[in-house]
DNA sequence: GAGTGGTCTAGACCACAAC
DNA sequence: TTGTGGTCTAGACCACTCC
């Protein structure tokens, strides 16, 4: 099981020690196969190889019929933990616009609304009977000029009012406007799994599919009931997910 | 950028069917690359290639002289939103204990103990001078048969009693240990990110280098101070974090 | 010893981007 | 048109497991 040292591997080292190295800034491509085939006397698809381990670690972008681009630093968001608070609401701010403006970012938001009736899965999470009218609101959130976050919100329809059919929601979102319709948020629930960019996503976060990606879902509360269930997909290395927990 | 339908990829899916419908139990061998290069009529280069995209999804586990097995099942373990909770350390069990028990695993762990100067990033988390003795406990943590994950925890040595010191620190772990010791825990701080298994890593959890694992790094608040810092990475696709957040 | 996966060779044709 | 990456071929030798 145990990998040994091996031509491919060397090469990559070596070009992603070029890498972090500095080298190679945006608009300069590193060597193409040809000259890789040559500097290290391997065959072609050992160059390939080696270039592929390091698209697998996100380090490089293979642009085909120009060249292999090591990606943008990766300054990371943050996902902090006051990022669901009724402060950052009230002042006018969503959970990923909270984000955005704590890592110093530029937040850029689409928003496509429509409804449908809940399946099975939802009917569940949002303890409600499959079926059910659902008002569901996707969102492709960007920072700076990359997209790094998918999000789909899932609400009862018998809890929207007119603004959450709207794309722009008004300021502090949907749970700012569920509470001023007396729907008090209680808590959130949010569980992470670690997934896989399937193909589509890929193609929207502009890498390649079976990159690592978070997969958030999360709950709101309130007292009385589950109010939202959103499916987050958020690009793998670009965040950093934050929580508090007390002991209790 | 899109990636286009072609052979490695169809015979992936073929194989990947196969591997969900459940034609490979544990023990029974995927098709040998000799196989599937008939079978498909394609290179071995590209039967090759195709078994290394469902190893890349950690679906199966390439044994050399042997042959490709299916993983285990993945019924994840959870990391229960109670997982640190007082009533938890009262009844004896540490927090991976309690996630394995909820997940009706068998845990087990094995404890190495030793003192070290603070590196310079671990002074700054504890908030104490870089050099200043620590006491490190690092520990291996299995569900059943298989590593799941690892845990290196690093705490001050001055506040360090003489259980801390042996390798089993007594029922609820080392958080109980401080308790009693007058530390009182006040809250936990935990950042997730993902990352890539390593070379070392891959080996004692018995993947591939490269698979997706989670990185998170907790520290225990008392109300005066950092009481501990622990390092720990989990097999991406073993777990399920969940985390409640008040609304406030 | 037979069969497996691990790695590599030395070519090839294609779609695409840049010029 | 030239060069790039995307994919594939049809072999090869090796270390290893299993019998």
């Amino acid at each position: 099981m145990a990998k040994r040292p091996n031509r491919t591997r060397e090469i990559a080292a070596e070009l992603r020690a070029s890498i972090l190295a500095g080298d190679y800034p945006p608009g300069v491509p590193l060597p193409s196969r040809a000259e890789l085939t040559e500097r290290f006397h391997v065959s072609p698809m050992t160059a390939r190889n080696a270039v592929e381990i390091l698209r697998a670690e996100g380090l490089v972008e293979l642009k085909r019929g120009s060249g292999v681009y090591a990606r943008a630093q990766r300054p990371m968001l943050r996902s902090a933990r006051n990022r669901l608070s009724r402060a950052e609401r009230a002042a006018g701010r969503g959970a990923f616009t909270t984000d955005a403006h704590t890592g110093g970012w530029t937040p850029r938001c689409e928003v496509t609304v429509r409804t449908e009736p809940a399946t099975d899965t939802l009917a569940d999470q949002l303890d409600i009977d499959p079926g059910e009218e659902l008002l569901v609101r996707d969102r492709t959130m960007s920072a700076g000029f990359e997209v790094v976050q998918l999000a789909t919100s899932y609400l009862p329809s018998a809890l929207a009012t007119p603004e959450m059919h709207e794309e722009d929601s008004g300021p502090g979102g949907i749970y700012a406007r569920l509470e001023e319709a007396g729907h008090e948020l209680d808590r959130f629930e949010e569980t992470v799994r670690i997934g896989q960019a399937d193909v589509e996503e890929a193609e929207t976060f502009g890498v390649a599919a079976g990159t690592a990606v978070f997969r958030l879902t999360r709950r709101a509360f309130t007292t009385e009931r589950v109010v939202e269930v959103n499916n987050i997909t958020m690009l793998g290395d670009r965040f950093t997910l934050a929580y508090d927990l007390p002991a209790q």
